[in-house]
Parts: structure tokens; C-alpha cells; sequence
DNA sequence: GAAGATTGAGTTATCAATCTTA
DNA sequence: TAAGATTGATAACTCAATCTTC
């Protein structure tokens, strides 16, 4: 009975010291760097981030349009949340709703000259936020493990 | 007329390529991350995560107790947000009320023996969800980097 | 039956106003 | 006046059920 046995069955190993202080800051950032991107920015701006989100996923799409799943998928966000969503920019015609013409199930988010204005105009306040929340508390030299790193992560999540 | 200016107005300068790469992983990881986090944990550890949040840090308080500011700050929730919460939890026995001994506006929640058992029963939920959705897609070569680098980053934030 | 989308119902989270004590 | 906390109103978000089309 000396066969050799794994460390420990992976699902259970508790964090090390170093994954520890990993996790709360990334526990911290998850739940507070929304509140503090979406403050002000909204009155900044004249659009919520997921708004802003939106209508930026439309921009670099081709035609400007997207159907509600691929916009769902574009922004995180889900597809009930993004119907609604669609909803109520398209009462503030910051975009219009739309059949897909070779699929009838399909409803499409075009965006319109307003959304268009209104995305350029949120710009600066977005890029501004995202400098004074994010990048001026990163050191440059780590943005090469960093942007691999995270993309990974991002990329797993379902 | 040839003065030399700086490259640009630090807030102007829009996003090099390398931070626009790493600024799309984080707005997508905030987003989704606690939906997959959350996802199936509430059913096998009976506890929301911002549950098993307010248990977790009233387990490392001294006395088990914390002022409902404090305890608003140890898990980066908002106050009001902390005040139904720790209701909802009292109603279910997971923490108690207190008042404040010697500062009469001040709330205390206190761990239960039913909250501690309940902390005890979900974490290895917690652990593996942890594991499976973050630490199972980062190169441990890195973790040096980003725990701190992180770190920073929620320190900034409000 | 499965995929795309919508909707009703319920939960979660925030804001502003308020109350109490310091 | 300010700090700690609570609460009513409201917005954001999710889930499950449903409808239509593939």
C-alpha cells in the first residue's frame, strides 16, 4: 500500500496565499468597478455602460446591425436583458428593431443616426472613466501578462 | 513656432491596442463572472453569493460581529443593499442584529452557530466554482503579476 | 424537437429621503 | 452638521414559461 497518490484531487485544494489575494481583488473589482464606471457616466453621457455597450457592439458590426443573440453575445449580456434592452433604446431611437430577412425568427438591432451621435458623443467620457478606474492604477509593463491573462479567463466564461 | 507638446492630454488619449485587448477581457469578466460564479452555486450551497460573502467576512471579524458600514466595506456592497440583506439572512437565523454598545446609531450583525454551520456546508462549492471558473484557466506563472497588479486595482476603487 | 425571441413574475440593487444619535 | 442606518420607490436583472419558426 504505498502506491503514490496525487497531492490533492484538485476541485478541493484550498487557495494558496498568492490565489487568495488574487481572488478577493478580483471578487472586489467585479462588484464594485461597474458602480464606479456606471457613476456619473450616465449623467455624463446620457447613457448607461450596457447602453453605451450596446450601441457600440452595433457599430463595429457589419451594416450596423446585429441579431439579438450575437448582441447578447457581444456585450455579456443576456438575451432577455438585451431585448429589453433594445426595447427601450429603440422608444429614445438611439436604434431600430428589425425582421432577419432569411431567418423569420430573427429580430435585428440596426443602429440609427441618433445612436450613432449619441455613441460619439459618450466617447471621451467613457475613455475618460475607463482611464481614471483602470489603466492609471496598472503598471504598463504588466500589460502584456495581464491583457493574455484576462482574455483567457474572459474567454472561458459561458 | 516649434515647441514640443506632450504626446496628448492623458484623459484624450484613446486606448493602445494592448489595453483595448485587456479593457474588453474586464468589461466581459465583470459581467459574466458573477453569473457563472453565482450559477449553481445558490442550489448546492443554499446561499447567494453575496451571502456567502456577508458570512465570510463576519467569520473573520473579531467577535464574529461588524457594524453594517464595515461590514458594507468588507464585502463591497452598498449599505442599504447590506441592511435588507442582513434582514433577509436574520429572518433565516444565518446572523443576528445587534445594536452598537457604545454608539447608539450602530447595527451589528453577529455569526450564528446556524450561519457558521452553513459558511462550513458551502465551501468547497465556493472553492470549486472558484477553481473551475478562474484559477483553472490562469498560468501560475502569472499569478505573481496579476495578484498585485489587481490588488492595485481594487484599492482605487471607491 | 431545437433555436430565436419575447414576456410575466419575482429578485436584486440603487437612489433619495428620512430618522436617530453623535 | 455630519454619520449610521433604514425604508419607499424605482430601475436593473434573471428565470421560467411561452410563442413562433426552423
Amino acid at each position: 500500500m504505498t502506491e503514490q497518490r496525487p497531492p490533492e484531487p484538485a476541485p478541493h485544494r484550498p487557495l494558496e496565499p498568492v490565489e487568495e489575494r488574487l481572488w478577493r481583488a478580483l471578487a472586489e473589482i467585479v462588484i464594485a468597478l461597474p458602480r464606479a464606471l456606471d457613476d456619473g457616466f450616465e449623467a455624463d453621457a446620457g447613457l448607461s455602460l450596457s447602453e453605451y455597450g450596446v450601441l457600440a457592439a452595433l457599430r463595429s458590426a457589419p451594416d450596423h446591425s446585429l441579431r439579438l443573440t450575437a448582441l447578447a453575445g457581444a456585450t455579456a449580456l443576456s438575451l432577455s436583458r438585451v431585448s429589453r434592452l433594445v426595447d427601450a433604446m429603440a422608444r429614445r431611437d438611439l436604434c431600430e428593431r428589425g425582421r432577419c430577412a432569411d431567418d423569420r425568427r430573427g429580430s435585428v438591432a440596426h443602429l440609427t443616426p441618433a445612436g450613432t451621435s449619441a455613441l460619439r458623443a459618450a466617447y471621451p467620457h467613457h475613455l475618460a472613466r475607463i482611464r481614471e478606474h483602470v489603466f492609471d492604477h496598472l503598471d504598463p509593463a504588466d500589460l502584456s501578462t495581464l491583457a493574455p491573462a484576462l482574455t483567457r479567463l474572459a474567454a472561458a466564461l459561458p
